[in-house]
Parts: C-alpha cells; sequence; structure tokens
DNA sequence: CAAACCACTTGCAAAATGCAAGTAGCCCTG
DNA sequence: CAGGGCTACTTGCATTTTGCAAGTGGTTTG
C-alpha cells in the first residue's frame, strides 16, 4: 500500500487501491454526513472500528491528500480530521452509493431519513452537506484548506 | 458475510457489506467496461485475482442478485456471468469512481480513453456500454432477465 | 497530584488472501 | 474411444491483514 505499487494501470483500480475498503468508505461517510471530525468520534460509529485500524485508515488518507489533519485549537492532545478539496471530490461516490442502497437494500430495519433524501432531493442534501463542511472549516480552520 | 450479519442499519455500511472491497469490485468493473462474462475472462484481468477469490466473489454476488449465471449455449462446461437490473444500477457508482480518478489521479501511465470519456462525455459512454450489455444479453440468454 | 482522556501502539489469535497444485466434467482429435 | 486440453472450480498451506484486549505516553481536569 505505498505510493505506487499500482496493480494495474486502471483508473478504477487504482482508485481501489486508495479507498476501495470498507473502514475507509465508512470513515469517508462519517466525514460527510455525520459530521466527525475526530478519532474517538469515528471510533464511536455502531460499526466499531478498531483503533489500529482506524489509525491505519487516517494515515492512509492523509497521505493521499484526501484528508488533512490539524490540532484540536483548544486541546493539544486532541486532533481534528478533515476533508481536502480532493477528498470532497468523493461525494458523489457516497452518494450514489446511498442511493443504490436505499433503491435495491429495502429491506433495511430503518431507513434514514438523510440517505432517503439524498435519493429524493440529492441536490438539496449535497447543499446542505458542504454547507455544514464549509461552516465547519471557517469555525475550525483559519486559512481554509 | 451472510445475508444479514449487518454490523449496523446504515444503508452506506450494508452497501459496503455487499461489494464494499476491491476484487469485488474489479469484477464488476470487468462486467461493465470490459465486456467480460467468463471466469477465464475475469482471471485474465491485469491484477490477477486468485481462482478461490474469484470464485468466493462471484457466489457472494450472485447471493445478492448482483449477478445472475447460465450455461454456455455451445459449451456445457462453461459458464456465463452477467449483470441483473440491481447489478446494472451500480453504473453510477463505478461511473463516479472513475470520474474522481481521472480528476485526481493525472500521473497513471497511460489515462483509458474509455474512462477519459466518461468524464468528458458521461451520457455517451454509459448509452454505448447499455447498449452492448442488451446486445450481448440478445445473444446469449433467451427470456432477458 | 491523582484520575480521566486522548490518540495511538503492541501482542496475539482469527480470518482473509496468495499461490501452487490438484480434480471432475466436457470437448476435440486421431 | 483413448488421450490431451480446456473450464470452473477445490484444496492445502504460507503469508498478510484484521479483530480484540491491553497497554503507553502525553494532556487536561477536578
Amino acid at each position: 500500500m505505498t505510493d505506487f505499487d499500482a496493480r494495474s494501470e486502471c483508473v478504477i483500480c487504482n482508485v481501489l487501491e486508495i479507498f476501495g475498503d470498507k473502514w475507509t468508505l465508512l470513515v469517508i461517510r462519517d466525514l460527510f454526513f455525520f459530521n466527525k471530525h475526530e478519532f474517538k468520534e469515528f471510533l464511536a460509529s455502531p460499526e466499531g472500528i478498531a483503533t489500529n485500524v482506524l489509525t491505519d485508515r487516517l494515515k492512509r488518507l492523509s497521505t493521499h491528500e484526501i484528508i488533512r489533519e490539524v490540532r484540536h485549537p483548544q486541546n493539544r492532545s486532541r486532533k481534528l480530521y478533515y476533508l481536502t478539496e480532493k477528498g470532497k471530490g468523493l461525494f458523489p461516490i457516497l452518494a450514489e452509493m446511498a442511493k443504490w442502497g436505499e433503491k435495491w437494500l429495502p429491506d433495511l430495519p430503518a431507513m434514514q431519513g438523510l440517505y432517503n433524501r439524498l435519493r429524493t432531493n440529492p441536490q438539496l442534501v449535497r447543499d446542505e452537506i458542504f454547507q455544514q463542511i464549509s461552516q465547519w472549516e471557517s469555525e475550525n480552520i483559519l486559512a481554509a484548506n
């Protein structure tokens, strides 16, 4: 998983080697949809990621410039993780996954309002999410990105 | 990886448990973009999937009704795998991955024309691919899906 | 100053993967 | 109709990745 051990020249394959695994994509989901920014917050997700796996994924995402980290302004022992522009570009992928799931996995116990709205009103949801992101940025990082 | 050991109720998490790993997504890529339909064809992809892993992934995709298999019309020892409607619904996800890769991984040795066109002319490429799929279906399976 | 918190690290068992070598059924050729 | 090759697997085993529990070192809180 270094920078260029790419198994093939295929774009999709290279994309998958960066974020084509469940834990990585769940971290990205948390960043977009659940406004999470700290180690402990990702840990608290219901899927129960292990600490060593989370550490590894955050490192890989940083290496690939999909996320970036800063120290918590009020607390030196905490860190804040946030999406770069490259990372924000992943939104359509997550959105399409959610749409597909909404359509084809109808038996999920409680279809979350968020994902449901993502299908019925994608542009609105997208705007809300990016609005939330830029608000967070203006409050938490100085030179935005 | 049975049918309902879902780690959470989240739509995206459930989606990822079905096809959120590299090998599964590469098989789906081959079905959409490279018109592959046989075991040996998937094996021949440059990424080099192992036979046992390929068997496993084809089974899982079948279980989830994303692909279906039929016997080769001319040869009883061969099988043909093809996308169901549910599987065809994955196209936007792959397309978004390809678009993101085209934009953010500019250093790939040779950007394939296919993926490049997917970004500049998505609707056209989509139409061509679905055209190719339905032509294949009309030639190879009787009651289409 | 002790307890709690935070982002990790470590050790070890369990699971997934990679690889090489089968195997059973079908097909083709001589 | 015997032999070889093809096809979709299966098996066994070494290596890698993951999951889980228990640290660790620095920081903040009461």
